[in-house]
DNA sequence: TTGTATGCGTTATCAT
DNA sequence: ATGATAACGCATACAA
């Protein structure tokens, strides 16, 4: 590994001093168009490129980013790292990335190493942190953008990202009760899920709106996977045998519960109707093809790194963006 | 966002040189005990944290690694992506993440990008580019990890962990035999996947040696995604209508294999036994089972990160690695 | 248009 | 055992 040519190679070997050099490779005004050329050619040959650690250390912006998901094996926090990535790359920001295992433990030591770093902005994706810890924790940074959770209060340099699962689950309910179906029920997922609770309100907008509300068709504080699906469907067949449409927390447990519907005779979705959330690849897969509220994660990740760039450069206010769930019709409903 | 305090700050108040804070800090000797306790107290009452750039900038050690993949959204890159991240959280290093969108243009500039940061080393993941290119890449940095990818020669500052897929293939195929199929057919991923290609040796290897073999039996190059392995199989069974196993070049491509051959009336394992690679989460969720071969890929991300801490530190000579694939068998075969 | 001095926060080196 | 000084690579402020 040969070392690396410096600004100092470069200013030597063009015969000027180290701030011409640095004025001419940043584009800066203060020199000749001529000499320009000429440090730009000397510093390509060298294979010259700024330190960036060195610039951050005087200029005390780092170009680094903190993105913090809690479990990067999900597609879920892929698709918005990826977002996230791609952006950064194009605005030349580079990416920390730190995967808390969902532990909240180590969700805190990880936000203490990226402070240490000195990171200009941070992305923090569905923290666990009590609202207290997290102000302060969002208080040492320069900048936040928050994934996936609110808080009570707003901070000046905070902006938060959330679905509008409120939203979602109303067009999700009202799109059963329009083609008639009777006794739409919930299959709920995690008591402490945020997500979840914005969508039992929605379904329960709606359903209480139009008189067809039954305590019954709910089943909440499911594990939201295909096993829970599976097992809750069942559950609320007990409960109400004549069910003809299931809103689903999300399509993990939509695909768990078809297989436990279609087990035990029913068929989707004439007699039972299905919509979950999320719209994984695997939605795709099965037969029937599973109904579903999309969301364009990558995009979230995108929006989430521009807002923070605008928050780090005062361009623009903090906000509270709401993305907006669509409902792609497939098979299932 | 209140002011970090720095190295000077814990020194004037404690009335020492920054030099002996620096080494109390840092555990090293050269002060008396009770100084140091003293300072540490200091330190922690002003809530110091080392910058961990300035370190890097003095040392020219920066505990940052650069991590390449071709696409995070990709779970099995997430896995290992999952294990380089605990494993370098354990050992103070930070993780530069870069997904190069399966672009070749994308993987040199963030190389680029990647060498400018002056990181300690690399782990580059399924690296699309021309061997040429790839190994003065490498000759830029300290130290490299390849993972999925082979080079002719050996370089003194590269490890490579490569999945054993000829010894998988191999596996699978005899598992085959052994159980009374007699035409045994290869379901191939992308002509220009490494892997593929190692796979398709594995398989050729022991069903030449067993006398079974029949070229109409494989179907080479193919979309490795459940599309293609639905349009694969149909071919394939066009080719050869007695066909009696199949073994897929990944877990998606069966998982389409099998949607298709149940279409066409073939009873899965009875008629037609079939096996995959990579054992994603759906070869659980769909019925039958999937049977695969497993690799345990957030090991993979740890080996690496352990791999490329030793070659930084010198601490162990550069290495070639195999990571075994092993059968697990489920209801398809 | 160009150069000099200085500082960013830390550690290494050499004194004391 | 402790401290002064220089150095890492770059950019800012100010001079010339």
């Amino acid at each position: 590994m040969k070392k690396r040519s410096t600004l100092a190679d470069v200013a030597k070997i063009a015969n000027v001093s180290m701030m011409t050099a640095s004025r001419a490779i940043n584009g800066k005004p203060g020199l000749s168009e001529d000499l320009r050329q000429r440090i730009l050619e000397i510093a390509a040959n060298l294979g010259y490129r700024p330190n960036i650690i060195a610039r951050g250390l005087a200029t005390s912006k780092t170009c680094f980013i903190g993105l913090v998901v809690p479990d990067i094996t999900n597609p879920f926090f892929g698709q918005i790292v990826r977002g996230v990535e791609n952006a950064a790359f194009e605005n030349g920001y580079n990416l920390f990335l730190v995967d808390t295992n969902e532990d909240l433990v180590r969700e805190t030591s990880a936000l203490d190493s990226l402070w240490q770093n000195d990171i200009d902005g941070l992305i923090l994706c569905s923290s666990r942190l009590p609202e207290a810890d997290l102000i302060s924790q969002i208080n040492r940074f320069p900048a936040v953008v928050l994934v996936n959770r609110e808080l009570q209060e707003n901070l000046p340099n905070l902006t938060t990202i959330n679905l509008n699962d409120f939203e979602g689950a109303q067009i999700a309910t009202r799109y059963f009760l329009q083609h008639n179906r009777k006794h739409v029920g919930y299959l709920g997922g995690p008591l402490n899920s945020v997500s979840n609770h914005r969508r039992l309100s929605g379904f329960l907008n709606v359903l209480k709106a139009s008189g067809n509300y039954d305590i019954n068709n709910i089943l909440d504080d499911n594990v939201p996977d295909t096993n829970g699906g599976w097992l809750a469907a069942l559950n609320l067949l007990i409960k109400n045998p004549n069910l003809d449409a299931v809103f689903a927390f999300n399509d993990l447990m939509a695909v768990g519960a078809m297989q436990a519907l279609q087990e035990v005779g029913k068929r989707i979705p004439e007699d039972i109707a299905i919509i979950g959330v999320d719209d994984i690849p695997l939605a795709t897969i099965i037969h029937p093809q599973l109904s579903t509220l999309h969301v364009d994660l990558q995009n979230i990740g995108r929006v989430a790194l521009l807002s923070l760039l605008n928050l780090v450069s005062d361009s623009a206010a903090p906000t509270n963006l709401k993305i907006d769930l669509k409902l792609f019709l497939r098979d299932s409903s």
